[in-house]
DNA sequence: CTTGCAGACAGAATATTATTCAGAAATACC
DNA sequence: GGTATTTCTGAATAATATTCTGTCTGCAAG
């Protein structure tokens, strides 16, 4: 399960972080290497699931996403954090994270709506309605200065 | 500053949303359209900055980045929030994310790093230094059920 | 020692794609 | 209705992706 990865794959995985449409041709060039040696690691580290996906950050304000809230969740047996309330909270569009976390509240979630209203919709006719949880206590995002899904790639 | 997306665009952001490595060619298949006008328009989305830039996720565990954590900091100044605060977390790379909050709370971030003594490492070199820090709230994330930065692509 | 095997790479050949451009079609704007 | 602007198609070309063959290397078993 645990993966090895050497320099040359921290480097392709550094390049293809910062900017997933880098041509192969480009990334060769950068590492010294031919087309075809680099592909083959891509394509190996797409397989061993080291890359997960590519994708392409949209400016959420350019698709009236413009409101963003944490929402802590607190599960009415106490600490119990049962997995099905997990799912039910991921099969929601508008939820982009949930994480089971540590401490009294079993989850945090992350939710981007258009607005308040759409938010507070969303709170009564979707979180509502998932059985066993108790409270929730939200968190709204007032200015995000940074967001970047971007990982320190170690040095070797 | 306000841009126009007509419903060809948004079928583009939701393609390239879902897979920023997919082809030009590809992608004027889908939608019945020669691949120039297609590249014309991806061109004028970035250009116009509703698309931000293409990134691979990668599994954070195989960088042996297991440890994700949501820290909440108060400022000294009770609810003054100076953005100098903000950009000295936001230039640390391990700071993922940085928002600027409602509430009693400046500020919430993200934070990945390798393992909790790392994580307590960091806090200590690089959080403490940072000046007007009153006080921090750390929540760590036990396991992580969902996490996609994509978003909810409106229908027209 | 050496034989054999497996992984990683280079280089070339081919398939596919990106990119550019001219002009046609559609749209918006007086 | 006419004109300007935008958006599109189709073709040509440049560049790239992908595949394949063979080489080199390290390594381990005999």
């Amino acid at each position: 399960m645990d993966v090895v990865l050497d320099n040359t794959d921290l480097q392709i995985l550094e390049r293809m972080q910062a900017n997933a449409r880098i041509s192969n041709a480009d990334l060769a060039r950068e590492l010294n290497m031919a087309p075809s040696a680099v592909l083959e690691r891509v394509k190996k580290l797409e397989q061993k699931k080291v890359i997960q996906g590519y994708s392409t950050q949209i400016n959420p304000a350019s698709i009236q996403q413009k409101l963003l809230a944490f929402i802590f969740i607190r599960s009415s047996e106490g600490f119990t954090c049962s997995s099905s309330t997990a799912q039910a909270l991921a099969a929601i569009p508008e939820v982009q994270e949930v994480h089971h976390i540590a401490g009294e509240d079993c989850y945090l979630i992350k939710v981007r709506t258009a607005d308040s209203s759409t938010l507070m919709q969303l709170m009564r006719n979707q979180l509502q309605k998932i059985p066993n949880i108790a409270s929730t206590k939200t968190t709204i995002v007032l200015e995000t200065v940074k967001e970047q899904q971007q990982l320190v790639i170690p040095k070797i």
